[in-house]
DNA sequence: TGCAATCTACGACGAACGTCGTAGATTGAG
DNA sequence: CTCAATCTACGACGTTCGTCGTAGATTGCA
């Protein structure tokens, strides 16, 4: 019964969001371009997910001319927030004990730089514990 | 062009494959008892699972009787990280910085000692790095 | 041997997403 | 005002996965 989905679940949607959060808001054509374009996406695709990130009002926009210019209207920070919760709700799922070893393995397969800063935030959240 | 997906991505058949491998070969009924059935989930959604986890070769079965005995074919270990490993790279996805204190910030609302086992771990894997 | 219980095989549906294509609306240029 | 360029709106398809339902195969028991 997946019935609500307030958060971007995907990866495309998740991709545009950090461009409107790191280039402020912008066209369809733009974000295309930003973020299309590299993965060699037609601008209708980029467009159709803007359409859908609006429905889920996660973006905004508003008319510029012949264009719509879009913003983001949810925080980054509540956002990375969610998905991380979910992933990692994902993650552990049903298994126990929790996967936490293989967790760490990715992190260091990933970029142990990765690691280092996982570390580093557990150390300033205990802190402050 | 999402094509090749050997591993499990989702939550039920997750859930399979840990009680496979918390108790062993079984059949399709005793899993659906197992798993199944505290989810409301009726017998043939169990077996569904099962079916495409054999597609999958996730999954070996014998036949033992009438029915089949269903057997692990991978490790959970390497099931493990084949997950933490695609979850990570959906969580971090195109952001910059990564999202390292959304994901501590998840940890901690989810289960404050799983932070503590966290933190064990990446000390300990460091400690042997 | 024949029936009823149990299984498996498999098709279907819905939802989320990525991905396009097309048609229609809008606008600036001439 | 007219037209071509640009946009948006939206429908469509494919994939994964959860979830069922139905039909057909298999088997044990009376």
């Amino acid at each position: 019964m997946p019935k609500p989905t307030p958060m971007p679940g995907g990866d495309l949607e998740y991709a545009v969001l950090v461009a409107l959060w790191e280039h402020g808001p912008a066209t369809a054509r733009a974000l295309h371009a930003r973020v299309g374009e590299p993965q060699a996406l037609v601008y209708t695709t980029v467009a159709k997910v803007l359409d859908r990130l609006v429905t889920k009002a996660l973006v905004e926009r508003e008319r510029v001319g012949k264009a719509f210019v879009f913003r983001a209207r949810v925080t980054r920070h509540r956002v990375e927030r969610s998905r991380a919760t979910a992933m990692l709700a994902h993650l552990l799922g049903s298994g126990s004990p929790p996967p936490v070893a293989a967790l760490v393995e990715a992190f260091e397969s990933v970029d142990p730089d990765l690691l280092e800063a996982l570390a580093v935030e557990i150390a300033r959240r205990r802190g402050l514990a």
